[in-house]
DNA sequence: TGCAAATGCTTTGCGCGCAAAGTAAATGTG
DNA sequence: CACATTTACTTTGCGCGCAAAGCATTTGCA
């Protein structure tokens, strides 16, 4: 059976089929959405190591960035909904990479920081990095790209 | 080995913050993953009208290239799971949208159809695409590059 | 000062996304 | 023809992702 889709399909395919891929393939959202699940897919093993999910992992990495932020300016960080970042935080702190303090100036925020456990974590998880892009066979610029295209999605996305 | 990094980006960016969101924003990964929330989060109240998630509307725009198909071909075509597409395909067959029909030749297989009311989804539902496009400022090149590199990303991904 | 509105976070409900384990039908092998 | 293997799908368990509702604390302002 043929297996992989082939890229740089054109658009305006009259012939799409199921076997073939093309039909959602020549559509942007569904290369998104199928790129993104891939690319959790492929760091899950090497996450695993580390005994992260990825989004546990974006958690880490915004804290690494900037310790002790309140929930919401994590939220802003990391784009994720409070609604789903009380529980990683949560199951980071059951593991010991994270505390989780309330906030005396403000009782209602609470500050999250990097214990020692979670700064220790950081050169080997940030490394991974390296490690998933070596499987990729695109040139820098175009990872820029791809980079760049995505956050100006993203903001066109979220306005309005 | 490789040690060749990102140019001015990647790993060790002390400077990064959260205020200012560059952290993780320097990072593909971080877009990619965040590009495809807004994606969905996006679609939400569009799709809404047609009582569809963003998946199974992958689904259901699979079936409409390609109808009567079986479980395993639509796990090929929308690159889903066959765990996860198990329960979306029954869902789709609670609302009316599709049948689901043991193959006579092979009864392990099971045969997925699209209904009259699935069929008398389909131009409305196609038609979202476009409300969602113009919302963004990217120009069509682009939107293929974008798809293009995401197709690359995707299949180096899935290989090894 | 009193009290409504805003803010910060938690909880609930639902639908993925997928690894892993399970079941049943079909196929290959001796 | 037995019977191990493969194939096609289902089930289970867990962690998101987020809308919506809930609950304190703080703030705005009359």
């Amino acid at each position: 059976m043929t297996e992989q889709s082939i890229p740089s399909t054109s658009v305006g395919d009259e012939t799409a089929s199921l076997t073939t891929g093309k039909g959602l393939s020549d559509n942007v959202c569904f290369a998104l959405y199928t790129a993104s699940n891939a690319l959790v897919r492929a760091y899950r093993p090497l996450l695993e190591r580390c005994d992260l999910t990825y989004p546990q992992y974006l958690v880490m990495q915004a804290l690494w960035f900037e310790d002790d932020a309140s929930l919401t300016a994590l939220s802003l960080a990391t784009r994720l909904d409070l609604g789903t970042l009380t529980p990683i935080v949560k199951r980071l702190e059951a593991k010991g990479l994270v505390a989780r303090k309330v906030d005396l100036t403000d009782e209602r925020k609470k500050v999250i920081s990097v214990t020692a456990a979670g700064v220790a974590l950081k050169q080997e998880a940030l490394a991974l990095k390296q490690v998933l892009l070596e499987k990729v066979s695109i040139s820098e610029q175009e990872i820029a790209q791809l980079r760049d295209l995505c956050l100006t999605l993203t903001h066109d996305l979220n306005q309005k």
